[in-house]
DNA sequence: CATGAATGAGACTTCATTCAT
DNA sequence: GATGAATGAAGTCTCATTCAT
């Protein structure tokens, strides 16, 4: 029923937090947590500074939402791709490597990073959440295809979470330095073709004779 | 006994400075700059608030100091070194490593990273600074470096910077991890043992067939 | 009765601003500008000491609002009567001081001159729009009218603005003496007929023989 | 006995409580008595801030010997000199009106004054002591030389006090006209050439016929 | 006497949160 | 649902006063 029913001025209503958020992510990147203020928030979705309030019980509140929000969707995609892939760990590695490039390679997500390290003694709660849904997971799914890359004789012997490390602490250091010092005049670095050159460096050095072959 | 001149306590005024950047350093990287309360700073430098203001003109005074104090020494004593050495890259590349992990080992280093990074949008002066005298600095002593060793045939082509940034970012996500993730329930990660592998391995794939002999 | 809109008595937003300068009127005058407690003009106007906020930037801004507030309205007042007036000058004297002794005697304005005078030098700012709206625009039309009554003969030859403070000066040192000696016990002086009596004295000794007559 | 004894290195000592009190004067008439800061006093002493308190025991009492210790002298010369003169009121009044002029005109005087009017709702008992050593004692003497002169047939009838309000009102008015305006811009007035015009035009005004003959 | 480092109460100002409309 | 005026706790900073030297 309900012949081609559009909800059409709900719209506007239903995005509301999604529009705060957006808002919210904008300025606590800015300002990091206790330097940011509602009122700018609020301003910044044009809404009223009581509106918050409707949708969110209190700052630290919104921090939490704005952080997860941020996080949820990405992770899930790279696990699936991950773990249903069949081929060699060189190619899995590259393709691993390039879609995280992507998703560090959003304006926003950098930020949030910036966002939960620069806060995470004030806010265990965040780091923790972080690190569950994120951290941990990214940590095992690297070390789980590295492990298991060894075990097929692909990969040489050592620790899978150094390798890991090693695999994307570039990227980190390159989102970190582009979200840190480029606005004081430092030179850009290209995130990707970072990424691209630095896989396959890294690649060189853990990859076994046969795998390289 | 006691030959006449009593040694008197007199007040450490000169002291004062170095107790004060100290607790400061406590305080601030546990909080961020916002959220740390001058009155925590000088409790735990065992001072009135009111002395604090004998020293350090404001909060963000104080706190710029805590951020330069903490990077001074250690940059000039790599570089110095680094410039100085006459053997082959890979071993060079090893001691550098070596020595940093061993900089930002110290907690207190670690703990001021993570400030910079945090703060650095509200303070692009301090950012800058750590640009300058830092960052902008190792990122050219190490590309350097490399750019040497790829002019004697020992380091393959390619970007420079992006080879540095390969080399270092481990240990700088490793410094991280520790600090953000470790106290809310990470597994920690052996920094030293990290900065082992890894440098083996980016170097194994970094250096030209010639070096590697 | 009472159809069936009910008076429903809103917060006065548009009082408030009032409301707070009659306050801090009050208690800069009694306090003088650095001794006044935001609180206690908080207080006084029935608000919240944040509520001060809404309205004033911060308190010299309030200071600057008190005092320019209590200039603007009468000067014109005068102004226009005085320029218009047709009649002899011993008569518009009269008016005019007539005028002033009404102005200068509501305790409000006292209490300001008062603030003027003590505040000056901590705030130039305020003595020069004192000085630029009322001060020097006062003492140019009471010259100003003696200087005309000089050349149709009415006033002796003589400085005009000399006569201007002969004129004006005792009004103002009956309201100082009021303000600064009464409330420690001195003997109060009827400023109306302090007025009237020094008009008499002063214009008897302004004017020519021929305009007395 | 002690031969000539010249206290020689004595004298810096002595010399300290005016020392103090000088600076005292030339910062409190800057900036008030609140805002007015025991560190200025110091510095422009030459003393330690410690210093002052070996001869005042607190700001305020600093305070109260500044304001005395600036009235004392000049009041009973004039006194003396007034009650003293045997000749008519005309030449009297000429001859107060200029020695009051003279002390007025002296810029520590003029800046007591505007702290007095400033800060007596802060300090009754300073207001208390000016007007009673000075303000009540000087309207009682012009005054009481007013009610002889009219004893004498040499004033007009009409209340001595606002007779004496006349002749002063002037002077201050030019004084506090110096003290506030002149600093941000007001065009200067010729403090003597003043008091000369008004002590001729008010006596026109308040003198009998007889005795202006 | 003299110093000046140190104190600590108190002031201005900010801002998350509430609630009458 | 939405507003925005109002609150009040909390933080930075100042400065008169003290006291060990």
């Amino acid at each position: 029923m309900l012949p081609q029913g559009s909800p059409r001025w709900r719209r506007r209503k239903e995005d509301r937090p999604a529009e705060i958020i957006a808002a919210a992510l904008a300025v606590f990147s800015e300002k990091g947590f206790a330097a940011a203020r509602l009122d700018d928030i609020a301003a910044r979705a044009g809404v009223s500074k009581g509106a918050l309030y409707l949708y969110f019980e209190t700052k630290e509140d919104l921090f939490r939402a704005v952080v997860t929000e941020t996080v949820a969707p990405d992770i899930d995609a790279v696990e699936t791709m991950a773990l249903g892939y069949q081929g060699d760990f060189a190619t899995l590695a590259k393709m691993v490597v390039a879609r995280l490039t992507q998703v560090l390679g959003a304006p926003t997500v950098g930020a949030v990073v910036k966002m939960v390290v620069g806060e995470s003694r004030n806010f265990p709660a965040i780091a923790k959440v972080w690190h569950d849904t994120l951290a941990a997971r990214g940590m095992a799914l690297m070390s789980g295809l590295i492990a298991r890359a060894q075990a097929r004789g692909e990969v040489r012997p050592g620790d899978p979470r150094a390798y890991a490390v090693g695999l994307v602490g570039a990227l980190l250091m390159g989102v970190l330095w582009r979200e840190t010092f480029v606005p004081v005049g430092a030179e850009p670095i290209d995130l990707s073709a970072l990424a691209a050159q630095h896989v396959e460096t890294i690649l060189s050095g853990m990859l076994t004779e046969e795998a390289r072959a």
